[in-house]
DNA sequence: GATGTATGTGAGCGATTACTAACATATAAT
DNA sequence: ATTATATGTTAGTAATCGCTCACATACATC
């Protein structure tokens, strides 16, 4: 069947994608090797060329799986009803297990990827962000509108404050993942930072009286 | 005069290091190599390694001068006797300004510093960003023994936040800085969370009875 | 069975990497 | 003048890089 070979093929070529983020987990971008790849997936480094262009290919393939599962994985945060401040908490505690579960992969390529000179390693990686931060965005806009985020707040800002909130917690787990858990310090910065989204102390009394405690 | 000559090693030396943070600026770790920091300083290459043991020792040299010049550049802020939200605000400015001059080399460094093989680099990069953690975090205990923060605050946490605003705000501006101005995003970051350090209105009042105005 | 396509291999390409050895020269101290 | 030191050069090393070519094999279709 021409299915079954096709099929073979987008198979192997997810398994060059994985190895590539397994290299790239445990060394860094500069341990990403069409020899690595190669020796990782068990085939020779010309087989790796049945299923990819070039290395600038694989780069761009995983750029495209990190945006697809990242978002994959917090969407079950965004799409709920719940208050605005609930969904962003969990959100942020997807995000954090999703960069725990991939072993930092996320961020790694994506601030690496800024540094590339292939333009469409740049565009991709900035997309990502730009998504990511419009998504965050407008979790706090449609909270603001629904009465739940304090109006004064700019939720381009928040979103920004969000975004670094997971880029400090990862960068120090980077260097020292024993001493500097993920998810507890993430929490710490939200519960820290979720004070400045909520309402003031008058604006919340007069919340109250309009639209009830809940 | 054997000081010339000692003065004028030192000299290529930071030549070099110089030549470094360069080559990164602009092409990211990657193409920081031998050969471009032979090129740029007007030396062969074999030159180069009579000031200096090996390309690691250039990194641990960059990575030196970076913490130098940082502290240098911040501590501005940090030295003044003013109110600690001032002070934690003027040194956000003073180090976006830093960035800026040196083309983000500070964070992209340390960042990629958090991937390198080599623990003498690690180790330096996680030094670095635990010094800076623990200075803003000093700032805002004193802050808040002062009664100048709100006692409720966590100086870690609310050091790691002011630390990952940077690092949104260079992130963002590395893709693409004519688009995210940098000290404009971090300035609108920091309207909103020092709303956060700030008392609460009722901690405010018992505070002003307390203490007075200033 | 013949043919075409997908997928593999081994060998090797030119380029680049970090780094070194042998040698030259300028300058400073003796 | 001699010696020592610092600093440079040319030429080269072995290793690795991304990538390609000629060739083999498995398999589905005709």
């Amino acid at each position: 069947m021409k299915t079954r070979t096709r099929l073979d093929h987008q198979t192997r070529q997810h398994q060059i994608v994985e190895a590539a983020r397994e290299l790239i987990a445990t060394g860094g971008v500069e341990s990403l090797t069409i020899r690595g790849l190669a020796s990782r997936v068990g085939v020779t480094e010309a087989a790796i060329y049945r299923h990819v262009a070039s290395k600038e290919e694989v780069i761009l393939l995983l750029l495209q799986e990190v945006q697809e599962s990242l978002f994959q994985a917090i969407s079950r945060a965004t799409r709920s009803d719940r208050h605005a401040l609930e969904r962003l908490e969990h959100m942020l505690q997807l995000h954090v297990s999703y960069v725990e579960l991939r072993q930092g992969i996320s961020f790694v390529v994506i601030a690496q990827a800024a540094q590339f000179e292939e333009p469409r390693v740049r565009s991709a990686g900035r997309r990502l962000v730009e998504k990511y931060l419009s998504l965050v965005s407008e979790i706090i806009t449609q909270g603001i509108e629904r009465g739940e985020i304090d109006k004064t707040v700019s939720p381009d800002a928040a979103a920004m404050i969000f975004f670094g909130m997971i880029q400090s917690a990862v960068t120090r787990w980077l260097f020292d993942p024993s001493t500097h858990p993920l998810s507890e310090n993430a929490v710490a910065m939200w519960v820290l930072f979720r004070t400045t989204l909520e309402f003031s102390d008058e604006d919340a009394d007069r919340h109250l009286k309009e639209e009830g405690t809940d």
